[in-house]
RNA sequence: GGAGAGAUGGCUGAGUGGUCGAAAGCGGCACCCUGCUAAGGUGUUAUACCCUUCCCGGGUAUCGAGGGUUCGAAUCCCUCUCUCUCCGCCA
């Protein structure tokens, strides 16, 4: 959530920022500064109330000490009218307070000055593109080739889980495991901490990161044990410092970890859920920071160069995009998404997705650190995949086909595979 | 899964209805003392929100969470969560 005194200091700079992200109803804002307006009122008439009961309460402690118990007795009973008030202020204070918040948190983040005005995918910048995007006729895409190889076994995930739980065998797990140990090992030696994290969250924790209570769709859920299985590592991450304040010694605090996710993905049928393009579990390595607000947008910068440096290593043709206002998602303020060629399937896909979410995350769940003065603030918070398995898998298993219907290994993934060039 | 014990500030740990946001110790910070080191002295040291706002300051809430009793709750009652010990089970 926003800082409502953003809100309140600069309402029509707020609007302008939901317009470019594609809100077309700005009303929210004027609301939510009536509502404050009113919590406030209401938070004072109470704090008022209650120090004037205290203070009677506490003459009344000090009249029973002293054996007064008939002047304490007359002051008791003026107390009994005051009770019902403040428990009537409280309840609508209550409500106000409720009221506010879920407001603030209709509110999307305002976009940085530097991300490009815009609706529609349309008008994201492509800022940079690496490698040839050239595609052999020979080629196949990579379920035709992973079905001749038996590599990956959609059917059978059918029969066990459903669409979308692909079982993986021989080279494709192999390959996947040496990707993800290489993402790994990478970052790590970037600075990044490695994290091993819960795949279930409970509901404080899908509330801190905003999954709900707008994007519960998007989770499988736990009934039973009140659990959500992750959609990313982001939550679990990002929770893991939940209502914590850091010293400005301590960052940035950087960490990579690699879970599955799981998406329930309603509604997306068609052509792009072929292959891997799109599952309801896949494996990512995600990368999250914690640090300094002047420091974000650097950070931001070099997580995306973390990023992108394993698509380059890796040897994969890939572009980099910067997200316009209106395609870039309620709680950013600017994102790139890098996208690898697949030639397979002559089309760009996303394999990454860095962030800089500045203080939205983390005054919504009350990360903050202390500056060199003493004086406590919302530090920002940023991620990026690095990278999503599925489709850098689909990338690879096409891009390194050989005519002769084998997988080259790609040279930086060799010492995960005791030196073998070839996978058949 | 069964039985019992417990949850207090950064940590240890007192506090069983009244001036308790909370003793004491440790740790942290500032200053003083000290030739250096070690030790010592004094003070200070939770978070959120509201008001004020240059600073200072004032108020409210919070002793695992939520509800209740009471003029008044860390303290009494109810529900939940978590931790520990023993038994069972188990990768």
């Amino acid at each position: 959530m926003l800082d409502i005194q953003l809100i309140k200091n600069e309402p029509d700079f707020v609007k302008q920022a939901m317009l470019n992200k594609g809100e077309k109803d700005t009303s929210v804002v004027d609301l939510l500064i009536e509502t404050d307006r009113k919590w406030r009122e209401m938070v004072q008439r109470a704090d008022q109330l209650r120090s004037q009961s205290n203070s009677m309460a506490k003459d009344i402690g000090k009249l029973m000490g002293q054996g007064k118990k008939d002047e304490a007795q007359k002051i008791i009973e003026q107390t009994g009218a005051m009770k019902a008030e403040i428990k009537q202020l409280e309840e609508a204070e209550k409500e106000l307070s409720a009221e506010r918040t879920s407001l603030l948190l209709r509110i999307p983040n305002v976009p940085h000055e530097s991300v490009p005005v815009g609706h529609t995918e349309e008008d994201n910048q492509t800022v940079f593109t690496h490698g040839d995007t050239s595609a052999p006729e020979w080629l196949k895409p990579h379920w035709d080739f992973c079905a001749e190889k038996g590599w990956i076994d959609f059917e059978r995930g059918v029969k066990v889980s459903g669409a979308g739980f692909p079982f993986y065998l021989g080279g494709a797990a192999r390959l996947q495991r040496a990707l993800i140990n290489y993402f790994i090992d990478t970052a790590i030696g970037k600075g990044y901490t490695e994290l091993q994290a819960p795949y279930m969250v409970n509901e404080d924790s899908a509330r801190g990161t905003g999954q709900i209570p707008d994007k519960e769709d998007m989770m499988y859920t736990v009934p039973r044990d009140q659990f959500f299985l992750i959609p990313t590592a982001e939550v679990p991450v990002t929770n893991f410092h939940r209502n914590e304040i850091f010293e400005h010694s301590e960052l940035p605090v950087q960490y990579v970890c690699y879970t599955p996710c799981w998406r329930r993905e309603a509604g997306s049928y068609g052509k792009d859920v072929r292959g891997l393009n799109r599952l309801h579990q896949f494996d990512k390595v995600e990368l999250v920071k914690f640090v300094k607000p002047s420091e974000s947008y650097n950070a931001l910068e070099q997580l995306r160069e973390d990023a992108e440096y394993l698509l380059k290593e890796l040897g994969i043709s890939y572009r980099r995009l910067l997200m316009c206002t209106g395609d870039m998602g309620f709680t950013q303020t600017k994102k790139y998404d890098l996208e690898a060629w697949s030639p397979g399937q002559k089309r760009w896909l996303e394999v990454s997705s860095c962030s800089n979410f500045e203080g939205f995350q983390a005054r919504r769940m009350m990360v903050r650190f202390r500056d060199e003065n003493g004086k406590i603030e919302t530090l920002h918070t940023l991620n990026g995949s690095g990278l999503a398995l599925p489709r850098v898998m689909a990338t690879i298993l096409e891009q390194y086909q050989t005519p002769e219907g084998r997988l080259t290994v790609p040279e930086v993934l060799k010492p995960y595979f005791g030196g073998v060039s070839y996978l058949d």
